[in-house]
RNA sequence: GGCGACGUGGCGGAGUGGCUACGCAGCGGUCUGCAAAACCGUGUACACCAGUUCGAUUCUGGUCGUCGCCUCCA
């Protein structure tokens, strides 16, 4: 049982899909500055969903698309005072390293605007062959005014619609609401080479392009961060009805929430933006991932640092329950909550509460019921993506360990050998009273991510995991 | 201005017509070095005002407030 909240229909509806074989499309980011948080949302979110689907025992087609040109990438290039290739690609690079780090499935398809300008080309033609656009002298616009449907996703109206478009340049649109296709280059700007002139295709139509040309004339859900629905979904949605009439382009669109700062949206216009890279770097793909799963995917979520840490700490104690097990859906209580969770909108909040009950109540339990437990709660976070593996600031590099021990007149050999050395001279410092001491080492150990815990007297433990 | 969403304890964040969400922080305790960690215990919150109801945080209406979209945006 999978139930969804369908944008297009505005209501949770089941899930029911005709054949295993599932179509999912992302869109994904324009390459013009560095990702940020909310581009970490949505990728993530949308990576629980296609790993729960893969849960489900669905085959899944799953295509993100790289937006590699255009106006911003133009200009930002310029400022920059480089191509627009270059920066397209340096971009992407740091959107790759992203995704690998936050351990998001790898796309089964992953197009680029520009590596598809014959296929959107050719869908351009196909909609003014259906008189559903026009030549003018700026560029190929979508004619609104011909598909009787438009608007119906995001629910506006067209006085709305009208009002809010800059009434500015492209006068030569026969309605203010129209919008491009195809952009004549002006001097200077990259072009491709289209039967009405040199140019270079419009936000939109790339991704209708795209999908139909890797996926299909229908797929079975469309995902995207929920500031897209309007202009760019609906404007999707307009050109593949108008190239395919009689085809259900969508079958649900799903939507995600916005990060928010102090309760404000964070977006590149407020200029409040928090790059993602920075983040993952310090607190790992996994705490991450753990930050994003505790907030409903459609609702608005609060960043901060803050948010961050304590997303650490609730993390950490997941991961110290269960440590030293291996993943396997044994407990089925757990597998049915888990599965009702998930399905009930991918309520993953809801989720994190239900495994703390668990957690809370297994100290009741005999040990051989709490390690079914915590192979199960181990075997869901594998499925949604997690790794368990320690950030790359918090591995332990031999270079950074001689280091650190050599403050103390310790050669470092091995770590054993060594925090043999460190433990003695750290408990003659407690049986001096050198209390203050002895908590300096423990800290600072700590940092490079070796954790003692101090017992009864002369008693203590350490573990680096 | 139009359309939409939301308003839950210090913070984050689920949920429900009557029964503890949960996490973090805080507080109390055990242990201890009047420490850290760990462990145990601990919070009658649901914007406001009416209405429906035996009973509403949960349903209905209104008020106030916040936020989003309407312009590039995940």
């Amino acid at each position: 049982m999978l139930n969804l909240y369908n944008s297009f229909t505005k209501s949770l509806e089941k899930v029911e899909l005709s054949s295993d074989d599932v179509k999912v499309y992302l869109c994904g980011p324009t390459v013009q500055s560095s990702p940020h948080i909310g581009h970490g949302r949505s990728s993530v979110v949308f990576d629980f969903f296609i790993r729960y689907l893969k849960y489900l025992n669905y085959n899944v087609s799953f295509a993100r698309n790289i937006t590699d040109i255009d106006d911003k990438i133009i200009i930002k290039s310029s400022e920059q005072n480089i191509g627009f290739k270059e920066l397209a690609n340096k971009i992407s690079k740091e959107f790759e390293q992203a995704y690998s780090n936050l351990n998001c499935l790898s796309p089964d398809f992953e197009p680029k605007a520009t590596e598809y300008i014959d296929e959107i080309i050719v869908y351009i033609k196909q909609i003014l062959d259906k008189d559903m656009a026009y030549v003018s002298e700026s560029g190929v616009y979508f004619n609104t005014a011909a598909f009787t449907d438009y608007l119906k996703l995001s629910g506006r109206k067209l006085e709305e619609v009208i009002s809010g478009t800059r009434v500015d340049i492209q006068d030569d649109k026969k309605a203010p609401e129209d919008f491009a296709l195809w952009k004549f280059a002006k001097e200077g700007e990259p072009y491709w080479e289209s039967t009405w002139g040199k140019g270079r295709p419009g936000w939109h139509i790339e991704c209708s392009a795209m999908i139909n040309t890797i996926l299909g004339e229908e797929i079975d859900f469309h995902c995207g961060g929920n500031d897209l629905i309007f202009p760019h979904h609906e404007n999707e949605l307009a050109q593949s009805k108008a190239a395919y009439p009689n085809k259900n382009f969508v079958k649900y669109w799903l939507h995600n929430g916005m990060i928010n700062l102090s309760g404000k949206k964070m977006s590149k216009s407020e200029g409040n933006v928090k790059i993602l890279n920075d983040y993952i770097d310090e607190y790992g793909g996994d705490v991450m991932r753990f930050y994003f799963l505790r907030a409903q995917y459609r609702s608005p979520q609060e960043f901060s640092e803050d948010l961050l840490i304590e997303s650490q700490t609730t993390f950490n104690k997941i991961a110290e329950f269960i440590k030293d097990t291996k993943p396997g859906p044994i407990d089925k209580n757990l597998i049915n909550l888990f599965e009702e969770c998930m399905g009930d909108d991918l309520n993953t909040p809801k989720l994190i509460g239900e495994i703390f009950l668990q957690i809370n109540n297994s100290t009741k339990l005999d040990h051989l019921i709490q390690n079914d437990l915590k192979a199960t709660i181990r075997y869901i976070f594998h499925t949604l993506g997690f790794t368990f593996l320690k950030a790359e600031t918090e591995q332990l590099s031999d270079e950074k360990l001689a280091n650190y021990f050599d403050n103390y007149g310790i050669i470092f050999e091995s770590i054993e050998q060594a925090m043999n050395e460190y433990i003695i001279i750290r408990e003659q410092h407690r049986t001096n009273e050198e209390y203050e001491i002895a908590d300096v080492m423990r800290d600072s150990l700590l940092k490079i991510g070796i954790k003692i815990e101090d017992g009864k007297k002369d008693d203590w433990s350490w573990n680096n995991n």
